[in-house]
DNA sequence: CAAATTGATGTCAGCTTCTGACATCAACCG
DNA sequence: CGGTTGATGTCAGAAGCTGACATCAATTTG
């Protein structure tokens, strides 16, 4: 028998998912989060470091994803192919997260705060691209640059998907947006 | 005469770069802002949203300057091309503001909050760019995809153009990097 | 097995950010 | 001259966030 209710941590990002698409973000105080889970502000900050954090729950895993994504993306020559590996594997992570996904979009949409963060996020994902493109021998500004493709792709795609009413694969979503970027991109 | 000093909101964001400069971000209050401007906190909150919107004065015009600058661009098949006259445009636009970017990019990377307003700035901006591309009848998701290509190379190009020692146009560099970004893109 | 340690949580005090409500008073307008 | 306007000040208070210390079941140690 355990003295606390496992998962506290699982716990306040339920209660907040719920808080937040019932009234929104600015009307719900951590102090209602955290007694939804049956727990006190205080230790809402002990998990996550401040309120926004507690919606975005995958962004360090993914980030580590990505990582290894990277690592494992068969030798091409172009950086543009190493990205589109690295987003086949990013789609098949949200795979079965396209519930959430939705949930979580519809809530960051109606606060600015919210998107704020998401773009800290992504941002983060971009900077972790770069990286890996860099230890594969990419320069820069070459890096950099594939590695904001890359995200603004995802961005994209990541929204469709979610919007979409057919149940497609986000992989197939995601190739359709590169190769629209490809489009965008080329000289004619 | 006048009841008060001129400029006030000129005084709060000259005294909060001072501030920041020197200790911090988050080491200052908006009290100690608004005193050394010899006005009060509720002030301050009059002329800024939040204390870290006293540090993108330019966030606004700049939004505007970049729809200008999109719709007398001239005509061009290829979303890239426009969004080449616009880099050039914003080019001009900074082109006298190098050593106060200098300085807000210095402070602005010490913080993790200022990072996270200024990625909202950028967004911005690539939504006005899209908004633009779609105005001018490029359809989505290429308006969004050359938006978001055209604000990577333009914060890629801002950033290596401060950070320069010698004194080049930020023309050329911008131009440089949109020609690597479109190196990245091709196919091979 | 008793004692010490650990670790997740609670309690409390306090600072800072930000906002609403109301007051002030020079400048301006009719 | 009297009324209005507009930038500022004053005050109170909610909410976000943090440091310091207490609690106590579970675990580890001797």
């Amino acid at each position: 028998m355990s003295r606390w209710e496992p998962n506290a941590r699982g716990r306040l990002e339920a209660a907040a998912m719920e808080l937040f698409a019932e009234r929104g973000f600015e009307q719900t105080t951590v102090a209602e989060i955290a007694g939804r889970a049956g727990l006190t502000e205080r230790t809402f900050y002990r998990h996550f470091a401040d309120k926004r954090e507690v919606l975005f729950p995958d962004a360090n895993p993914l980030g580590a994803f990505f990582a290894e994504a990277i690592a494992d993306a068969p030798d091409a020559a172009v950086p543009l192919d190493v990205v589109a590996a690295v987003l086949d594997a990013a789609a098949d992570y949200f795979a079965d997260r396209r519930d959430f996904s939705r949930r979580r979009q519809a809530v960051v949409a109606a606060n600015a705060e919210l998107q704020e963060r998401e773009l800290v996020k992504l941002a983060t994902l971009t900077a972790v691209l770069a990286e890996g493109l860099r230890g594969r021998g990419i320069g820069e500004p070459a890096a950099s640059l594939a590695a904001e493709a890359g995200t603004a792709v995802f961005k994209v795609a990541l929204v469709r998907w979610a919007a979409e009413a057919e149940e497609r694969h986000l992989r197939e979503v995601m190739r359709e947006a590169l190769e629209a970027f490809r489009a965008v991109a080329a000289r004619e």
